[in-house]
DNA sequence: ATAATAACCTAGTAATTTAGTCAATTATTA
DNA sequence: TAATAATTGACTAAATTACTAGGTTATTAT
């Protein structure tokens, strides 16, 4: 898991594209002039969206793109991982060689902190952003204005 | 927010650190073999976390660097944020003058976004690191073992 | 005192990633 | 048949990452 401005670039097209779809699909050339990405790398960043299964595509004219499933099933993570080659963090490469004393102590630690990441970004939905980013627009807001901390309601279990 | 390989470098020295700290300091230089990280490397890490208060340091012959605090007052997010540069994901740069249409929706997602994280980041604690993998070191469990999450009693209040 | 240690600092550099350009080809619709 | 828009591939500039080199300063042990 590695969290760029890269995948920050793949979110951000990807809710414009949620928030644009309705009968046609929508160009990426439509998404370059309203987001300011570069038509070129958008597509690079829809190639990989698609095989992925987020989306799909109609060519030839009044073709684009359009969301693959409910919103609610496309997760910021699905969309992240989609786009950022997942690194492997551990010196090793997996194997359990890498020094004399035994494995790395990394190897553990950023699998498990992954995890974590992983799971708590899958928690957040398209929809979300969606209805947040329409919200917004309505209230015509031009300030910043934090989504609704939905997993606030976590306590620190530790003794 | 950044997430990047560095940030676990930082991590991971961090947890060698608390680890390894008894009635003499830690020197960088046994750190860097422990982990397989570059001694200037890690000068360049520790330069940065001593200056954000997490580290102190104690110069010559059994000098070294302790942990500034009590394991469960530094969270993850502490670390990263001290050595990642935080860029600013908005195109305008925090300027509003962005695009025609009025500002870019991506200021607001993505401050939203990078606060979620933050706030789930600084729920896991040094002290927590230390633990599970002080845990693993005396099972000598070879197989990736999961962190407890800990953070699992959070509920979707949406709807 | 002096030598060894280890933090501290600055500048540079190779490798990688990011973000983008350019130039095509292919499928589809008007 | 022409225009549209996805699709592909190769190539490039800028930025970041990870690292090297070579010093200086403070502190301790001899």
């Amino acid at each position: 898991m590695r969290l760029t401005t890269k995948g920050r670039f793949a979110v951000t097209a990807m809710l414009d594209l949620a928030l644009n779809e309705a009968d046609k699909p929508v160009t990426l050339a439509g998404i370059s002039e309203r987001q300011a990405i570069s038509l070129s790398y958008l597509e690079q960043l829809f190639s990989r969206l698609r095989r992925q299964g987020l989306v799909t595509s109609v060519r030839g004219p009044g073709g684009g793109y359009r969301v693959a499933k409910s919103h609610n099933e496309i997760s910021v993570s699905n969309i992240i991982t989609a786009v950022d080659e997942l690194i492997d963090a551990t010196q090793c490469g997996g194997k359990e060689d890498c020094h004399d004393e035994g494995r790395c102590m990394t190897h553990d630690l950023w699998a498990s902190l992954n995890n974590r990441i992983l799971d708590y970004l899958s928690g957040v939905t398209l929809a979300e952003l969606v209805e947040n980013q329409r919200q917004n627009d309505i209230g015509n807001v031009s300030q910043i204005n934090f989504l609704p901390r939905k997993t606030s309601v976590c306590e620190d279990v530790t003794a």
